[in-house]
DNA sequence: CATTTCATTCAAAGATCATTCAATCCTGTT
DNA sequence: AACAGGATTGAATGATCTTTGAATGAAATG
């Protein structure tokens, strides 16, 4: 009666993150439309009818990974504002932690490429606009509510807690784009430099 | 003897630069390679066919608009640069210059963009990322020299100069992502939220 | 060892585009 | 009015990709 069921699921586990994982490299650096089926088969090392196996279609993985991606962000996110710190700390270790995480982590750096590719090609899935419109307040929420904090008893600048935020993941994002296309000579800049602009 | 020469020349340079004007904001929007010839043309009012009576190729548009980013820029740099200013002022001026031109000028901010995504893309013509690697660092050494002067004279934070100007062109940059993509809604953050990171 | 069940491949069909080119139009000039 | 010269059109060509589906192969089960 062919392979067991547990067998084959877990062939299929490992090939979908293997497309994935390619899929990320790619369109991250070359764009949805830039990357070709073909592009991914033989970067995964399997045969293009494979891939529709997996995904129905080339902007279904595109999909998928937008929404690992904003799974990830804000998940971090929530962790991070449930922290026993107090705001400033919170700041602190987030600034310095993302900008740790650039330096180190090529993928996590690559998700943030892949967000802000999304978020400014208007030839995106609608289905993967309409993720970005849902999530991508969350976390902006959450540092601002966070500098809010901050800003109550003191230790965190005056000014308009959105702003600030929307500077602080701003400046997070450029600087995922400047690893992406500097790739090893990247060198995340001192993080008391962004944090000047909160404590 | 057919039309005069000037008025040709005339007609010749507008057309051009409809198509460049049109081929900006379709290329900054949706990329390089989403973006179809006949996309082009039926913006701009005209034929498939006249696009290639102007350009060799889609990607020779592509080349000449990324040419004229770093032209723009590079030049507005220059100007300020030799301002008879004090290194604190002229990163003020530069910083509310560039915050009020994102929030006013929409054509600035989709060059901004532009440069975004052809430094991002792997598959942007070579001779584009050629001009890319041979003007990114002149914006942000002409910065990094006015931070320097002013750390001398203490006017500006002490701190990598090199990495600031990054930090600073990072900035800018990510809040064009915005501007292009939030529209008209878009409200440019307090300059003074990015001003604290060096003064 | 025959059989079943899937993963996997391969080649072909269908779509979509960039690019070309022969024909047409427009507008000053003679 | 006839003409010249370049601007302009639009359909045809061909290249490139996505997607499909029939055929193959491998592993486990009876």
């Amino acid at each position: 009666m062919g392979r067991n069921k547990e067998t084959n699921q877990k062939i299929r586990d490992e090939r979908r993150e293997q497309i994935l994982s390619e899929s990320l490299l790619l369109f991250s650096t070359r764009g949805l439309a830039s990357t070709k089926i073909s592009d991914i088969a033989s970067t995964a090392g399997i045969s293009q009818g494979l891939v529709y196996h997996y995904f129905r279609s080339k902007e279904d993985i595109f999909i998928e990974l937008i929404r690992g991606a904003f799974e990830r962000l804000n998940s971090s996110c929530e962790i991070l504002s449930r922290m026993p710190l107090s705001p400033r700390e919170k700041i602190d270790i987030a600034v310095r932690g993302l900008l740790q995480d650039l330096e180190n982590n090529q993928e996590n750096a690559r998700y943030h490429l892949l967000m802000a590719q999304a978020m400014i090609s208007e030839t995106v899935p609608e289905e993967a606009k309409a993720i970005i419109r849902r999530e991508i307040a969350v976390s902006q929420e959450i540092i601002a509510a966070i500098l809010r904090d901050g800003q109550k008893e003191g230790s965190i600048k005056e000014g308009d807690a959105d702003e600030m935020a929307l500077v602080f993941w701003t400046s997070i994002n450029g600087l995922a784009i400047l690893k992406v296309v500097n790739g090893a000579e990247f060198k995340a800049p001192a993080p008391e430099i962004l944090l000047s602009m909160f404590l």
